[in-house]
RNA sequence: GGGCCGGUCGUCUAGUCUGGUCUAGGAUGACUGCCUUACACGCAGUAGGUCAAAGGUUCGAAUCCUUUCCGGCCCA
């Protein structure tokens, strides 16, 4: 047989992204990846994060959701029927702020179904944008299309969502853990509304912190506050026990300027000495500090701002004013009387609404608990219960269940979310709950009873306060399991087995999410819990518009096609270890493998696939490696570390199977003199058999590529419908794998030194211990006896 | 103020738990040579690291301990 007669089946040089829509339009028609409900089959479920509908695909979303892809792709492989549906966020304060900008309307003035309406409006308006990303990076969730069944897209204010968040509410109500109570509550002046402790967040601002004098028994004491609008709410001077400066003043008291009244000194350990003066002057309430200190002493509070941020009666002459313009109206009037000795800038955390990052104010608001402080011991043995993915992460929900400390207000004072299934009684002000089953609008709804099963009165009161958005949120691995279809499946297949998830929304969705489950379930909601970092520009930087440096994935999907994106995606890093940083230059790097996968593909196809043979060495070498990285790689997608299992793919691909191998291998495939049959159908076997496992074991990370290689070199069938293979090879070979590359090198190295081609013969001595692959080695470096 | 995580060639990283096989491996970029009938988006080679710093434990430390510095996050 000669070298004659063998030309590669595949024509291009080259992958192109262009073939990537041929492929993804051949699985749509396919339907690779819709949820089977095969009873057969055990249940894979991935709680995936709705993206926010209004807003495109970052590129952290397409980075993360391509792992998930890949993680839904290499269970399916294992018999798995995968549960992995898309869901949109059309939720929250984001679309009614929006709606308020875009339309030139207010919340509060708008008539509510008008103003709902608009909201709606713009969610629609906002459509496909972000689905049009993840559609063209590959991902295999279950169904494109909205559905009311397992697996089915989903968005988060659908009416079946919401009957199924005030289902949850329902029976939270009935199982006595809701209750209505009055305290003093977060409060976000710009979005009108109630916060949780969750959404607050922290941010350190330079302000100014002003020397104030106050009058003890006709002595000055000098005290520092950045908030001297709360003078009106001062309860108590402090200062540390420890220092010397003001020994002797506890017990006595202090007259507030302008307002005249007295208010008690105390030592207080808060206080800290080399903050302004030393002597602190505690409110009602400027932050947490305030609010521990006098509950811990039982002072009965003065509220001085109002739920429009503006100050109350009580803050007499300064009343009606915002908190700002009372701040420069009561350190004008100090400097008036004289008592301001000096203002000087300092740095200062404030508490700030984590949408809207105004600061945060504490007034007093009668809302909507649901207990969480009873259950602290209970929800830190549940979360024992789930594994976290990377294990460092699991630390973040442990501190901030520790850090609880009051009940989840759950009401919020908006329009666009799920309505409180509420109706209060005119006459004895009986609190009304419906029975589950449908979805309740209380303000534009009559109650579901003709009368007062108390007092009889037929005249009611809707509630119209909506649910927090992480109520709806805290229910997602619920709804995607289909709780409200098909109560006894939902029971088999819980908990979900895993929530992919953001690292900056702890807090909040998952421990939402567990605190629901453990009070509805009595158990966790996940088995596995894999916490994700960020994308961050070339040089570590967060990405923001201000800075200019965002990257759209969009751009990155023109640029270098999906392929390449996922390959970065997987080839930079570990994202639940860390942050990744993205970089064009290495994107381009990475790609080139797509181009390395495709010739060695090009090469094996000049030949014909064997049945089986009898392998030669040079086979049995490969396939131990094969099975080799089969299984590191199985161990790697396990623990969902993509990095580590593309990383070895690409490695055993490249490095060995194509550098080393497939040269050793080339010349007997193409046969010739004293090449047997045998032999040379040999080579053949080990070429496919290992391209077409490796195809298989890369098919979750390049879906695109591999597909397309393998429906034309293998079968017609897409190798998304294949399983992960189980290689079975003798181990003992791979003793000989450092041999071989160094000594390949070594003749390529010595060539190289005498100036002569690759092609050039050359005489070299073959050491003993790769006497088994001579001939192949002889061929491949045309070696002379 | 407290806590957590990280710091390894220009860049990304393996190795750290279980100290010796690490005179630290790979990738990418840089440089040099080569179009070897799959691939120049390739092949081969070369250079590049006092493993953040100091101290300690040990026969031996990137790996264990202590302190410090830097970066990031969280809590008060």
């Amino acid at each position: 047989m000669s070298g004659q007669g063998f030309s590669p089946k595949i024509e291009e040089k080259t992958w192109s992204a262009k073939l990537e829509s041929d492929v993804l339009s051949l699985w749509e028609r396919e339907d690779l990846y819709s949820f089977r409900a095969d009873p057969s089959k055990p249940v894979f479920s991935i709680d995936t994060p709705p993206p926010y509908i209004n807003a495109p695909i970052h590129i952290g979303q397409a980075h993360t959701y391509t792992w998930m892809d890949a993680i839904a792709r290499y269970k399916r492989m294992l018999g798995y029927d995968v549960l992995f549906p898309l869901g949109l966020d059309r939720n929250g304060l984001p679309i009614e702020v929006q709606a308020e900008k875009e339309f030139n309307i207010n919340v509060r003035s708008t008539p509510r179904d008008e103003f709902i309406r608009k909201a709606r409006e713009l969610l629609d308006r906002a459509g496909g944008v972000s689905t049009d990303t993840l559609r063209r990076l590959g991902h295999s969730y279950n169904s494109w299309q909205k559905k009311y069944a397992i697996g089915g897209s989903y968005e988060t204010d659908d009416p079946e969502y919401r009957r199924m968040t005030q289902e949850t509410f329902i029976d939270l109500y009935k199982k006595g853990l809701i209750y209505e109570g009055e305290k003093t509550t977060n409060y976000c002046p710009s979005c009108h509304t109630a916060i949780s402790d969750a959404e607050v967040e922290y941010r350190e601002h330079t302000a100014l912190l002003n020397h104030i004098e106050f009058d003890v028994d006709g002595k000055k004491a000098v005290i520092a506050t950045t908030r001297p609008e709360l003078l009106p709410a001062c309860k108590l001077v402090i200062y540390n026990p420890e220092d010397a400066r003001y020994e002797g003043l506890a017990g006595k008291s202090a007259t507030v300027p302008i307002f005249g009244f007295r208010v008690p000194i105390m030592e207080h350990p808060y206080a800290k000495q080399e903050y302004g003066t030393g002597l602190v002057m505690i409110c009602s309430y400027g932050d947490y500090a305030d609010i521990r200190i006098l509950r811990e002493l039982g002072v009965e509070p003065t509220y001085v701002i109002d739920k429009e941020g503006r100050m109350t009666e009580k803050a007499g002459a300064y009343a009606n004013l915002t908190v700002k313009q009372a701040r420069s109206k009561v350190i004008e009037d100090l400097k008036q009387s004289g008592l301001y000795v000096k203002g000087e800038q300092t740095q200062h955390r404030e508490p700030i609404c984590w949408r809207s990052k105004t600061p945060v104010e504490f007034i007093p608001l009668k809302e909507i608990y649901l207990k969480q402080v009873d259950f602290k011991d209970r929800l830190l043995a549940t979360i024992d219960r789930m594994s976290f993915h990377s294990p460092e992460s699991k630390k973040i929900l442990v501190d901030w269940i520790n850090s609880v400390s009051v009940d989840w207000v759950l009401s919020r004072r908006r329009y666009y979310g799920t309505e409180i299934p509420l109706w209060y009684c005119n006459g004895c002000g009986e609190t009304i709950v419906p029975e589950p089953g449908r979805y309740y609008m209380p303000w534009k709804e009559p109650p579901p009873v003709q009368a007062c099963p108390k007092c009889g009165s037929n005249s009611f009161r809707g509630e119209e306060r909506i649910l927090d958005t992480w109520f709806d949120s805290g229910s997602s691995q619920q709804y995607i399991l289909g709780y409200l279809w098909d109560k006894k499946k939902f029971t088999e297949n819980y908990p979900c087995t895993m929530r992919p998830q953001g690292k900056e929304i702890v807090r909040t969705w998952l421990y939402f999410t567990v605190l629901k489950s453990l009070l509805l379930f009595g158990r966790p909601p996940f088995r596995d819990v894999w916490i994700n970092y960020h994308v961050v520009d070339e040089k570590g930087e967060k990405m923001s518009k201000s800075v200019g440096n965002v990257i759209d994935p969009q751009e990155i999907l023109k640029r270098y096609g999906a392929e390449a994106f996922r390959l970065w995606a997987f080839l930079e890093g570990n994202i639940a270890n860390g942050d990744i940083r993205y970089s064009h230059q290495r994107t381009e790097g990475n790609a080139k493998f797509l181009t390395k996968l495709w010739n060695i593909g090009r090469l094996i196809s000049s030949f014909p696939v064997p049945d089986g043979a009898s392998p030669t060495p040079s086979e049995e070498w490969i396939f131990a490696e094969l099975a080799r990285t089969a299984s590191e790689v199985r161990g790697s997608l396990d623990a969902y570390d993509l990095n580590q299992a593309a990383t070895s793919l690409r490695g055993f691909a490249w490095n060995l199977f194509a550098d080393h191998y497939m040269e050793m291998v080339k010349a007997r495939a193409y046969g010739g003199p004293g090449i047997s049959a045998e032999a040379q159908k040999a080579a053949w076997y080990g070429l496919h058999h290992t391209f077409s496992n490796t195809l298989l074991l890369l098919s979750p990370i390049v879906p695109f590529i591999t597909d397309y290689l393998w429906r034309a070199m293998y079968k017609k069938e897409s190798i998304h419908r294949g399983a992960f293979p189980e290689i079975k090879a003798d181990a003992k070979r791979l003793q000989v794998t450092p041999r071989l590359v160094e000594f390949n090198s070594k003749v390529w190295n010595e060539k190289k030194a005498k100036g002569r081609s690759l092609r050039e013969s050359i005489q070299v001595e073959i050491p003993e211990e790769l006497e088994p692959f001579a001939q192949d080695i002889r061929l491949m470096h045309n070696i002379s006896s």
